[in-house]
DNA sequence: TAAAGCTACGCAATCGATTGTGTTATCAAT
DNA sequence: ATTGATAACACAATCGATTGCGTAGCTTTA
């Protein structure tokens, strides 16, 4: 089998008695180029079926049209459709998406970016690893000013454009949901402390019980660094069966929730009369669970294409803003897995 | 801010006093290099951070280690996990994956191909939108000798690899299932029948029905083209009520299955003794739905590690096996949604 | 009519790594 | 001491597209 070369910019510049560089110029619509010429070369480049090579435009213009992504799973609600959105407006602006898992491994992390780094991609879009601390790995791209773009779970001490949603005001919501509806022993089951997004949401979470001078008990708290539906079953033994069981839970995403609810149902336990639930994330199970679990919505998919958007606008510009954090609304979901018949009580004002 | 030019097998051969070649041949191990030269030159790469310019290889080499895929979203379980698998084994293999997505329309799918093309990838995978019935835009990659694997939503007339699993199969276990649970009156929720995958979901049905000689009524066999959880909805107004309803229902996907459940238990129809329910994909939500949704497994991760696996090995290989199709087998998982107490008569024989 | 200004294009270097084809030492063998 | 073999490296072309600079030819202007 014969390799069939591919048609260059020599192969038509030679048929056409002209130069390789007019025939780049009249592909490029450059105003030197003759309208004749400028013709003649694309037809003939249509007929040859010729197809410019990127690798060589990229060798010389150091260019790569392409975007990097590492998150730390691909196939979960959430983050696929973050990546979806990415992909959406990249594709849109003509740039390839690259992208990598990073299974919430630090090293993983590290060998992602480091392979992105040396496929030369023009840009970096990172939710981070659930185990990742140190975030040196990233440096590397800010030094050869290429923009880095943390979505959702991001890094605080480092010097670049973040996107994410205002967990603690979330976090604070869901609460406040929970005292609106007759809770006064709210619990919570969070993720890991280090964390933002799971830091911010507890913290919210708080706020609320300080602003409606709910006490803050400790046990009620739970940090788990997984969040999983086991975990889900497991905190929920835990919770339920304490000797003074909360009236209320929120959860940081609804994964842990469901199994919460399944579990309380099991047990007899009434969501959400005996115990109102509200989860995180509007996964499609919330919808599904009986009782439907209330949520916050997270705007996956916006947040994908602004991420993109920070990125591919960043890129050539001057480094006056170099840090900035896009902190997008979330909207409180009610289902009937909180809401409760009782009228709260008139004491209770709202914020 | 001076732009840091990188560093070059020239700059550590002009350092070292020897030629780019062998420091080219160096770095690679060459056998023809002297190990003092070798050891030197990858001591002074590795002090001046050497990176190798994968573009400039690419040219040379005509080689990108780059595969794409196109899928039709990716923000859906089965795909995302899909994706998930390609990830994993093309990371382990050294190659970057570029993710596309078709939204189903075959227009997008065309440009997205004609874009990856362009990109000079060394394989494609794809799963095919809904849309497409033509694939020549697929041709081009197979006559440049570009490796394309088809995974799940395969065309039936193109020469090359595919990975699917038993959808005929399937659909005859589904539906078995369901006779032997005693329903005699089953309806099929299935999806364009010029998808392979649909399509051989209801020959699986309807070889089952002919086996038990049950009769096959074309009221019950419904095709959409969305299988959405809206078209769930409205299917589930239709087939439920019918002058006579059908005991058992077999739908080509969770997303229809899990609404048509809702509906039922909202208009007091008893899953499954009145009427017994198997879907498909084992989605997150089968589980979560009360009862839980009987589904069929679809080993989804597996087939993006094997469609990758493929992808790669088909590199550099001569094409004497140009066309193959891996069959992947399903698994049926019954839960409560079409599990009854009832005793199957005894004029059932298995299969 | 000569100087100045365009128009339309060609030349050749460049981007970095790769590789086929030399070219020198060095050493063993006769 | 001469030859052939081998080790260790250098040269230079190559992969295609891009681009700064140069120039021939024609038109315009004073």
């Amino acid at each position: 089998m014969e390799k069939k070369r591919e048609v260059t910019i020599y192969d038509i510049a030679k048929e056409l008695n002209v130069s390789p560089s007019t025939v780049s110029r009249a592909l490029k619509d450059h105003h030197s180029i003759g309208k004749k010429t400028k013709k003649a070369v694309l037809k003939l480049a249509e007929e040859r079926g010729y197809q410019p090579n990127v690798i060589a435009a990229s060798l010389r213009s150091n260019r790569t049209n392409t975007i990097g992504v590492i998150t730390p799973w691909i196939n979960r609600p959430f983050i696929s459709s973050l990546i979806s959105g990415v992909e959406m407006t990249a594709n849109k602006q003509g740039y390839n998406v690259i992208i990598s898992q990073s299974h919430d491994s630090y090293e993983n992390e590290v060998a992602n970016a480091k392979a992105l780094y040396g496929s030369r991609i023009e840009g970096l879009i990172v939710s981070l690893a659930m185990e990742s601390t140190n975030y040196d790995h990233f440096q590397k791209f800010l030094k050869k000013n290429i923009p880095v773009v943390f979505v959702d779970r991001v890094p605080d001490d480092i010097n670049t454009t973040k996107v994410v949603i205002n967990n603690y005001e979330a976090g604070f919501k869901a609460t406040q949901h929970l005292i609106e509806q007759g809770c006064t022993r709210i619990a919570h089951i969070g993720g890991v402390r280090h964390r933002n997004v799971y830091k911010e949401r507890m913290d919210g979470y708080v706020a609320a019980l300080r602003q409606y001078d709910l006490t803050i008990d400790d046990n009620l708290i739970i940090e788990s660094d997984r969040l999983s539906s086991e975990e889900g079953f497991r905190i929920a033994k835990y919770l339920l069966n304490l000797p003074e069981r909360p009236d209320g839970i929120f959860s940081a995403n609804d994964t842990a929730a469901v199994s919460l609810i399944k579990y309380a149902k099991s047990v007899g336990v009434d969501i959400p009369n005996d115990v109102a639930v509200i989860g995180f994330n509007n996964d499609p199970i919330s919808t599904i669970i009986d009782p439907p679990l209330s949520t916050i919505i997270h705007p996956a998919i916006e947040m994908g294409k602004l991420a993109a958007t920070q990125v591919l606008n960043r890129e050539d510009q001057t480094d006056i803003v170099k840090s900035q954090t896009i902190m997008l609304d979330t909207e409180l979901i009610v289902r009937e897995s909180s809401r409760r018949v009782v009228i709260p009580k008139e004491s209770i004002t709202k914020a």
